[in-house]
DNA sequence: CCGCCCTGGGTGACATGTCAACCAACGGGG
DNA sequence: CCCCGTTGGTTGACATGTCACCCAGGGCGG
């Protein structure tokens, strides 16, 4: 009551609950959705397949831990425990790094390979099915600059980034 | 290569993919601010907190955990497991359902109830922050109805829904 | 060359989510 | 009234993510 004299909240309006709820029931769906089919198609997971997305990007398929974990915008710590995961199934190796003994390489293997190969087509055509095919042009347009306007206002949010 | 006749697949092309990892990005930066945020301001999660509001949306502050299930979207084992952890942290509490002799009720404590209160202005200040304030009036429209598509867009799909 | 701090990365304990199997109460057909 | 399939809900094993802490190599001032 004393702490902080903060004036009555700013609740959403009628309209804006009903977007917000919109949009986190679609966001969730979408997700629930890819990662369900992807995981019964494929034999990986989303997040292995992101893995290898950035992987497949790179010259060699090789990279630097942390570079990966910049991409991909994990934390070091949940990325170390999948890449453990990753090499024992065989999806990916690592490689030492002569130029600091510190850090260490991902590569991808054969396997690896074939798995997203194997995968990104069905992925891709689900993205569009679910994502892009509802979506007229304009919308296409809309959403992205919407997309960039949030993502940019968080960027220089002063909240909890525990590491950037 | 001979099982499916499939043809090449339709890739994304660069705008497509732009929007695509434009708007993975920002989903990502969003949950993973607003979980943060919740957690550390308040004591409760927010799937804690997504509970919350739906039990105190309710009259008596009592559900049934199929509807709560079907309110949230979640797996009715996710429910099972993570009720049962808001029980032994105070927030709730279970209760026997007389018409049914399977059912059983879920309701809030004042715990759970003061958790709720005093998380929701700061979780709604910053929803309002990271989500509306970057957008124009046009834009709030423009992504309502956009999600609508999205949603609808995979209501009738066949992919795996294990128990609708 | 040394002490110190920073940086890249890993680890363990624990929170959370998923899948599949289980179980008891319902409830309708014979 | 009983059998049996369905429904509401729980459980255990396991996959995944988070936090806090550890640790070795690098690099700089003295």
């Amino acid at each position: 009551m004393t702490t902080t004299p903060q004036t009555e909240p700013r609740w959403l309006s009628p309209a804006e609950q009903h977007l917000w709820r919109t949009f986190l029931r679609m966001r969730q769906q979408l997700d629930a959705q890819l990662a369900r089919h992807i995981q019964l198609e494929s034999d990986i997971s989303i997040a292995d397949f992101s893995v290898l997305v950035v992987l497949t990007d790179v010259p060699e398929g090789r990279v630097r831990v942390l570079e990966l974990a910049r991409g991909l915008q994990w934390e070091k710590s949940r990325l170390s425990h999948h890449l453990a995961r990753m090499v024992k199934r065989g999806l990916i190796e690592r490689a030492e790094c002569s130029e600091d003994g510190r850090g260490s390489f991902v590569l991808i293997t054969d396997a690896g390979r074939r798995a997203i190969e194997a995968a990104a087509p069905r992925h891709v055509e689900l993205v569009r099915t679910l994502f892009f095919d509802p979506l007229s042009e304009e919308q296409v347009t809309q959403l992205t600059q919407i997309s960039e306007r949030i993502l940019g206002a968080m960027e220089g949010c002063p909240e909890a980034l525990p590491e950037s």
